[in-house]
RNA sequence: UGGGGAUUGGUGUAACGGUAGCACGACUGACUCUGACUCAGUUAGUCUAGGUUCGAAUCCUAGAUCCCCAGCCA
């Protein structure tokens, strides 16, 4: 069935979903009133997706895969994308991870306040309707206070055969109701009880023997303060959430499929005695959208659990949620990633329930094809040797022309300083090269990019029989980095190599922080049951004497400005690299990050032999 | 030994009873003022066993393996 027009997308198994919906016009269209700053909205079928963060860690890298998801399905049928933060639990929320996912969710590009947003919700904004629900559940015979204890319950759950057990579960609603009141007045320390729902003791599926819709808990919330001292949870809550913002597609991760059942639960039994008009006993239905459950994102050498990131953070094992070598957008960011990179990434790897693990390699593939496209050409020595150019006169500095992406003509070019004493690469130099080796050496001859060819003449070392220094001569007919032509028209000659430089007295010093993977197993924890057992010791390089050229220095007019600030680079045959500005500040010395490697066949070709 | 899911090349993902395709990786080669990029080619797959059918990745039966579920977390 090859009804997609060549070059179309297949579609994944949410988007069936929505086709279906769609034919069978199961949401209906957005009305005029519904459609807000998109006029062009109204009359199309409804499709509002949201994503729904517990504010009590940093956004990661899994998370970005739901967010590119829902809102990619909103931008797609012109629909719109909600962010909800799914603030049920006081004791693990605060308000600094409401701003960081606020920002990260923004920066990955899904507007939840532009042309395809929804706009911002709390789920703590419907505490009350909520707890009105709550007592309409109980009067309709289908909830009761529980006065077990947690460890009760749980000692009372029963076993797959065995049914659980609760002595409160026949008491009368007049009584639930009286209670449920007190507890909400704060009459009951915490744990003392709960209002549970009244389903089936004897499910094989545990989340339907009377889950726990309510508990106490004495505790300042970010958003309500103290205005209340039972909260909802997850179950109880998420469907109303949904219900309340009109999503039609509710999104989650696979876990939540055992929950489905609680969740259409809910809404029905909320929906038994309401009619569409309204007239009904308990007035007007309430939405009831459908959950699809999909499967998470799992990376090789990444550990995307959120407990275990708050652990790094707090063990001081890294620097902070922000570490670039975190899994988190915000580490993320300050690696130099672009949101369209990872936009691409999560556009790449698809949509299924099928648990997969990804080859983190794949993420770093999507960074480098951006960043190709995108950043400035610029030269850098990580670990400086020094050269000098004995036929070169002293004292003498020529300004070369070099291109600043090759890939965009439009980027236009730059000066470069040159002169007799630069610094190259000291993985470039090797006195006695190996087979395949055609970078410079004693007697050969390499071009210096936009610059000159140049020949090795002689090696400096110091007492111990370091290389100190590299003596060469250049071929002054090569300006620019041309072999001349001959009468044929074509060059002279030709070199294997072509190295990067900087001009060693115009050289601006600064730090450069290579990352490597934050574990060194595939699958961190495998081995041991223990994570960190796997955490990649040498996982941050500091290079503290590299020479970038000057233009680094400064920002240069014909930079490209990125929408978020940062400033990228790609260093020739190097990798791609950002400032971070957070590093420079804090330790006064210009530092960059790596992002992403240049892919080098060179060193696999060396590892190999 | 209860319930709910999943299984297609090394990895990820299509095909929804009718030619097993695409992407990434790997490997060759071409090109190259980045051992990059780009381009061309090669590689390799339907969990197993039965059955239905002219025809099965797809439907049926049985089995295997993996994941989720007994928080007053989400």
């Amino acid at each position: 069935m090859s009804d997609h027009p060549a070059g179309d997308k297949p579609l994944n198994f949410i988007e069936h979903m929505i086709e279906a919906d769609i034919a069978a016009g199961r949401w209906g269209v957005w009305s005029g009133e519904q459609a807000g700053t998109r006029p062009s909205r109204v009359g199309k079928p409804r499709v509002h997706t949201r994503f729904p963060p517990e504010p009590n860690g940093y956004l990661h890298i899994g998370h970005a895969k739901s967010i590119c998801l829902n809102f990619g399905l909103a931008q797609k049928y012109d629909g719109k994308f909600n962010l909800r933060f799914d603030d049920t639990n006081p004791a693990k929320e605060e308000q600094e991870y409401v701003d960081s996912i606020k920002a990260d969710v923004k920066w990955l590009g899904a507007d939840f306040e532009g042309p395809h947003g929804g706009g911002l919700f709390y789920a703590s904004d419907l505490f009350g309707s909520m707890f009105a629900f709550a007592e309409e559940l109980i009067r309709k015979g289908k909830a009761y206070v529980c006065e077990l204890s947690a460890d009760e319950v749980s000692k009372r759950r029963g076993t797959p055969q065995i049914p659980a057990t609760s002595p409160f579960r026949d008491r009368p609603a007049e009584e639930s109701l009286r209670l449920l009141r007190q507890m909400k007045e704060g009459k009951h320390p915490d744990g003392s009880m709960t209002l549970r729902a009244r389903i089936d003791l004897a499910s094989p599926n545990f989340n339907l023997r009377d889950p726990v819709l309510y508990r106490i808990v004495h505790a300042e919330h970010h958003n309500t303060g103290g205005e209340w001292c039972i909260y909802p949870m997850y179950d109880w809550a998420h469907g109303f959430e949904d219900s309340a913002e009109g999503i039609t597609h509710s999104i989650c991760t696979l876990e939540f499929e055992n929950h489905r059942p609680l969740y259409d639960w809910f809404i029905r039994t909320v929906n038994e005695g309401r009619t569409p008009d309204g007239s009904g006993p308990f007035g007007a239905t309430i939405h009831h959208s459908q959950q699809i459950e999909f499967a998470r994102l799992n990376l090789t050498y990444t550990v995307m659990s959120k407990r275990f990131l708050l652990r790094l953070v707090q063990e001081g094992r890294v620097e902070g949620w922000d570490d670039p070598r975190m899994p988190t957008i915000s580490g993320i960011r300050r690696r130099g990633f672009t949101p369209e990179s990872i936009r691409n990434f999560c556009e790449e790897i698809g949509v299924t329930r099928i648990e997969s693990v990804i080859d983190v390699g794949r993420l770093e593939n999507a960074c480098r094809e951006h960043l190709n496209k995108v950043t400035p050409r610029r030269m850098s020595v990580l670990r400086p040797l020094k050269v000098v150019i004995e036929n070169y006169p002293e004292g003498q500095v020529e300004e070369l022309d070099c291109q600043n992406n090759p890939e965009d003509p439009g980027a236009g070019s730059r000066k470069v300083p040159f002169c007799r004493e630069i610094f190259i690469e000291r993985e470039d130099f090797m006195e006695n090269p190996p087979k395949g080796f055609f970078r410079l050496a004693p007697g050969t001859e390499v071009r210096l990019r936009w610059a000159y060819f140049i020949t090795c003449t002689s090696v400096v070392k110091d007492a111990s029989g370091n290389i100190v220094e590299v003596r060469a001569t250049y071929d002054p007919a090569t300006r620019g980095g041309d072999a001349p032509l001959g009468p044929d028209g074509k060059p002279t000659k030709k070199v294997k190599a072509t190295l990067h430089w900087v001009s060693a007295p115009h050289a601006v010093k600064a730090r450069v922080r290579l990352f490597d993977r934050l574990f060194k197993a595939e699958r961190p924890g495998e081995a041991t049951g223990e994570m960190l057992d796997d955490l990649n010791a040498q996982s941050l390089e500091m290079l503290e004497d590299c020479r970038l050229e000057p233009s680094l220095g400064v920002v240069s007019p014909d930079e490209p400005r990125f929408p978020d600030g940062i400033r990228r680079f790609q260093f020739e045959r190097l990798g791609y690299f950002c400032i971070d500005p957070k590093s420079s500040s804090a330790s006064g010395v210009l530092t960059f990050n790596r992002t992403v490697t240049l892919k080098d066949t060179w060193a696999k070709v060396a590892a190999k032999a």
